[in-house]
DNA sequence: AGATGATATATACAAGTGTCCAATTTTATT
DNA sequence: AATAAAATTGGACACTTGTATATATCATCT
């Protein structure tokens, strides 16, 4: 990312940022990411090249982009104490009604990009990294003697892999179901 | 691959396979995939342009067989009927022992490569695949009733992560700490 | 309204990518 | 050793990428 997020950013930078994106979502919903030229993304979003470049690296750096305004939604509501235990099931919640909510994209993302080809990589990459930020702040120390990093790790690949196989591998689940598959996956630790 | 590697390999073949892999692996020693042309693969391995794309897509293709000619060594012996829940033990020997064997490059590797890159995702993406096609033969019924395919990819995230973990992030643990960290957050599945 | 800093634009450029083809050399087989 | 199939080669090509720069336009603040 070339631009920086943290400085105050203009109404003129936030319409840049939001068509491009926009644009990116449009193309990836008809073709392959790989076959997305930045030309493309530039014709529809009606900007020149040289602007894209003033705010991503690459189309990989405005994908990475797309993800997080896209996952951004997650952490609108802060959490207060809970049971240990049931953090997973917070989490895998709200990645679930997100998943939801944009269930209509992501099929026909998946209609055009293989399921694992780079696109699901890259998503796949920067949820885990937001999974994982999150569980961390709530993992403070673990009944069993495991590195703490190993358990995060685990309950992060483990409520992903199941968001991916309902949404994205298309088995549709009720949200208690996924809680009953959850459980019995990640067993009494 | 643009070439089909279930024909009768020609020496001449097998010669030039083996000079791009080896160039390969020299190379990402030596810097970041990113950065590496398909024209220093060829210089390194004394072949024009044309031959490198008579046998590869592009330098991803050719990566993705690199993981492939080093996966190969995982599956030599053929296992015999063996407790269930012994299988995954016995992969995370053999993925150990793999990775073992091969320190020395995985660290000079590791050394000019992000963890989250792309290199590190082509890896594991390949091993996952390894894994679960293992896996999925010797898995065919569960005594829990999660979906065959579910607890299949548990296991091989959790046997990935691991090995990841142990050798990618640099966490040295012996093959019987492994066991116990494995057994511990596989649980009683 | 005018000054200032940020953003957009046009254009040019070097470098890398992937394809194609026709000529040549190597290899496996008889 | 002769033959046919397979692999290598060099060169040309259109296209995409990412950078750089100078100029123009916009937004915000006083």
């Amino acid at each position: 990312m070339k631009y920086d997020l943290n400085q105050k950013i203009t109404r003129g930078a936030q319409r840049t940022l939001s068509a491009f994106t926009q644009s990116m979502f449009t193309l990836l919903a008809k073709e392959s990411f790989e076959k997305i030229k930045v030309n493309e993304l530039c014709e529809l979003s009606n900007f020149p090249r040289a602007t894209f470049y003033n705010y991503f690296q690459d189309k990989y750096d405005l994908l990475n982009y797309c993800w997080r305004v896209l996952a951004d939604q997650i952490n609108v509501v802060e959490l207060t104490s809970l049971d240990h235990k049931e953090i997973p099931m917070q989490f895998f919640d709200r990645a679930y009604d997100l998943l939801s909510e944009n269930k209509a994209l992501f099929d026909q993302i998946m209609a055009h990009n293989e399921v694992d080809g780079t696109l699901i990589n890259s998503f796949s990459s920067y949820m885990k990294t937001v999974t994982r930020d999150y569980l961390t702040q709530y993992f403070n120390q673990t009944a069993s003697n495991l590195p703490i990093e190993l358990v995060v790790n685990h309950f992060s690949n483990t409520i992903l892999m199941l968001i991916e196989w309902i949404f994205l591998t298309n088995h549709p689940v009720t949200k208690e179901q996924g809680h009953q598959y959850l459980r019995a996956l990640l067993g009494n630790l």
